[in-house]
DNA sequence: AGGCGCTTGTGAACGAACGCACAAAGTGAG
DNA sequence: CTCACTTTGTGCGTTCGTTCACAAGCGCCT
């Protein structure tokens, strides 16, 4: 389940508050979730909590990183260092969650043989070593949109079948090999496309016709 | 509908390349998804395809980004100008798809008064300020975790409605307020979820086991 | 020890979304 | 003009996920 991150996340919040016991209710308010919900998904992982009393903050977050395979780090590399790669591999976050960054790679002459957040950046040539040598199964792209579909060929014959991309782009990938994309204009786009809908329905598109009169309908 | 941002990007790539006309079989493989559900999502918006042809491409990226309302700039207020917050308002995405960085806003003292992408960084302070000149409706937050809620409320009182939150919290906003999160540690835990799944299930978490043995009842 | 109150785990109903499959509609060739 | 071919728009069955609601189970208080 793709909301068992989100629990972890909030699971990891109580526990640093030292609360030892959390409630179905509490816990999906602090994911933001409904408590069915909740605990229908936590009990797929098998039944951690005890009636009347709650769930142990401890061992639900152990139950849950051991389901999501984060009881072992995952070497990642990133490849493309520009604005946004700097970022990432800057970023504290991912090696507290489980995951090591062990990589990086970029093309540009400039780039290649600095040293970011520890780690001399290595250029394009030697992707394929660096996948081999860590053993990594997680490759992060932040390059350009138009070579993106290229670095993702080359980390999935080199053995990457994880992957995360940042580019504006469709991936084409083998069946085995797990694509997730961030797309951050889209999302700008959508919190756009509800914005321009609280403007009024009367100046605008089809959709939001077909909305204006389904409330309609439903008021009357 | 959240799709159609990706339409739209699939859209202007064949309008850049001088495509005039597109079948929902081909717009869908470019998108990644199923045609008839394209064809199903487009058809919310009107009639625009012609049967037999397809539809013309640069009539339907008019009819898209007037559903999307992106026939408009909309202004953009980012705050917090950390590693993450740099990457965005130094990336030329934004301003290509609808949307203008018009004000950038931090705490830190060495930061404000700074120049990124040709905008001076303001304090905090002048958040509502620059909110109300600019008449901002979309703000995103890269800042640390622990203020995001207390910016979101900050950005709220001063009349955003949409919210795009790098920080990785759930936010708790008005009804009326929409939000989104980009979360890069979540997803690469839902990629650490599948890889561990593919090492084999038997040294691994229950919710694998089910799957398992769903597996060998089918098989069966 | 027994009963009371609280919380989990889940059966079942509901609803939304997906995709198949086809009729309707347009194009172009003969 | 007609026919064969292409592609849209959509009705309908199916599947998936969500939510309600409640019985089962546990701890605590008396
Ligand atoms: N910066 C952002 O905030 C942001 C937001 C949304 C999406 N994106 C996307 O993320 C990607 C990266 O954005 P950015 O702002 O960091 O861009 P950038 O131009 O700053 O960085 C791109 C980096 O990729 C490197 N690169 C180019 N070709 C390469 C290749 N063939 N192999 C390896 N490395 C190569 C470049 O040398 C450069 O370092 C882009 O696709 C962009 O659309 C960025
Ligand atoms: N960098 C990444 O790649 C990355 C990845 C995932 C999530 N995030 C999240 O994005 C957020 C920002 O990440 P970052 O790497 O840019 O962090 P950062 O520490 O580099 O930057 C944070 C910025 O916020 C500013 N700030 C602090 N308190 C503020 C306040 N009250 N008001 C306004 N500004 C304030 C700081 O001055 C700093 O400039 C964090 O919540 C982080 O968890 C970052």
């Amino acid at each position: 389940m793709a909301r068992l991150p989100i629990y972890l996340r909030a699971l990891t919040t109580l526990a640093e508050e030292a609360v030892t016991t959390v409630s179905s209710e509490e816990l999906a308010s602090a994911a933001g979730v409904n408590s069915a919900k909740l605990r229908k998904d936590l009990s797929y992982l098998g039944s951690y909590g005890t009636r009347g009393v709650g769930y142990d903050v401890d061992y639900l977050v152990y139950q849950v990183s051991r389901e999501l395979g984060l009881t072992q780090d995952w070497p990642v590399v990133i490849v493309g260092l520009g604005h946004l790669g700097h970022a990432l591999a800057n970023y504290g976050g991912f090696a507290s969650r489980g995951f090591a960054i062990r990589a990086l790679v970029d093309a540009d002459a400039a780039t290649v043989g600095t040293e970011i957040a520890g780690l001399r950046v290595r250029h394009l040539d030697g992707l394929e070593e660096e996948v081999r040598k860590h053993g990594i199964a997680i490759g992060v792209i932040a390059t350009p949109a138009p070579v993106a579909q290229e670095i993702c060929e080359r980390l999935v014959a080199a053995g990457v079948s994880s992957i995360l991309n940042f580019a504006p782009v469709v991936l084409v990938v083998p069946d085995e090999v797990e694509v997730r994309k961030v797309d951050m204009s889209i999302e700008l786009q959508i919190l756009a496309f509800h914005e321009q809908r609280k403007l009024g329905p009367e100046r605008h598109g089809r959709l939001n016709d077909a909305v204006a009169e389904l409330a309609d309908a439903v008021s009357t």
